[in-house]
DNA sequence: GCATAAAGGTCAATGATACTGACATTTTAT
DNA sequence: ATAAAATGTCAGTATCATTGACCTTTATGC
């Protein structure tokens, strides 16, 4: 017969980790939805809005460096860019040292629409992080980033690629 | 001119509100890929996955009920439910006290898949948790729980309804 | 210099998941 | 008796993803 739990351990029980995948579900339904109006003028979904994000979070990130982000097919991505190039949002530069590589970079247009994005889910990030306090945002990253495969944790954050040499 | 931002308020500039942005992305990500193999064996994708879960969450939940969790129309819920009925994964009681409500409810092969694929996530969020220590859990929660619109916070954990008579 | 590999693009077919709109059934409530 | 609620279904469509095959351009290793 096992002793029951020790309460320094009670975080860890079935009850507590579905209680996360809850609030996961929950939180990201709600915070997804917010751009969607603004998507939907424009002719664009999801899977613009989160390339426009990581081209914004990664100025001159290579066409293999967002699929490695983003976990999806070259054709599926390629879709998804070329018809943010065919709207302006978005330029390919071809690299400098190695001009094989294509560097994305969001236009004007671009920028606006990214910031207009953000902007619908400002509100709600500032509301949740003001009412749970700058501690529980800490804690909030650090369960986060553990949850992340440790072979991606080191690309999360790395803003500046090694060779991010494009034209002009 | 404005004044800096005050040190205890840098939690909210724009740069830690995409980060958590980014952490979100990345931690579902990969948290999301775990039961994915398990899933294809049998045909089905993560739909089923929602669906199972949530009426694990919930057991006799009706079809609104469910509709209310997962934001998606009673057409797409249908295809889901009727596949997971015909594999035997879950059962429709009509209830008693309302013989219009159909309750959902795992049998013993939805139960044992569900919690095949809750096992593919565990050691996912366990050791998540537990570097983080219990201290960061609470304020995982806490910011997650700010982040859903207050309309739905009450239904979150909302295990029992006030209305689950089912027949057997 | 030449073979090979890397980075990217494209065509075609398909699958999973979602949507709208319309309509039907059963059961409850007024 | 009629209206409304809860659910189901048919038909068509959109979005986002997949696999597989093939091609071009450029870089690298020998």
């Amino acid at each position: 017969m096992a002793l029951p739990l020790s309460p320094s351990n009670l975080f860890l029980r079935e009850e507590e980790l579905r209680r996360g995948l809850d609030l996961l579900f929950f939180a990201t339904r709600d915070l997804q939805h917010d751009p969607d109006q603004q998507l939907e003028t424009r002719g664009l979904g999801s899977a613009h809005h989160r390339a426009l994000y990581f081209i914004a979070r990664h100025p001159d990130i290579t066409v293999s460096g967002l699929l490695a982000i983003l976990h999806i097919t070259k054709q599926s991505l390629s879709r998804v860019l070329n018809q943010l190039i065919a709207d302006g949002y978005i330029v390919q530069l071809p690299g400098l040292r190695d001009r094989r590589r294509r560097h994305l970079r969001l236009t004007e247009a671009g920028t606006a629409l990214e910031a207009a994005l953000f902007e619908t889910q400002r509100e709600r990030l500032t509301e949740a992080y003001s009412r749970a306090g700058a501690e529980a945002v800490a804690g909030f990253w650090q369960v986060l980033w553990h949850m992340i495969d440790p072979s991606n944790q080191g690309r999360v954050f790395e803003h500046t690629s090694p060779d991010n040499t494009a034209q002009r």
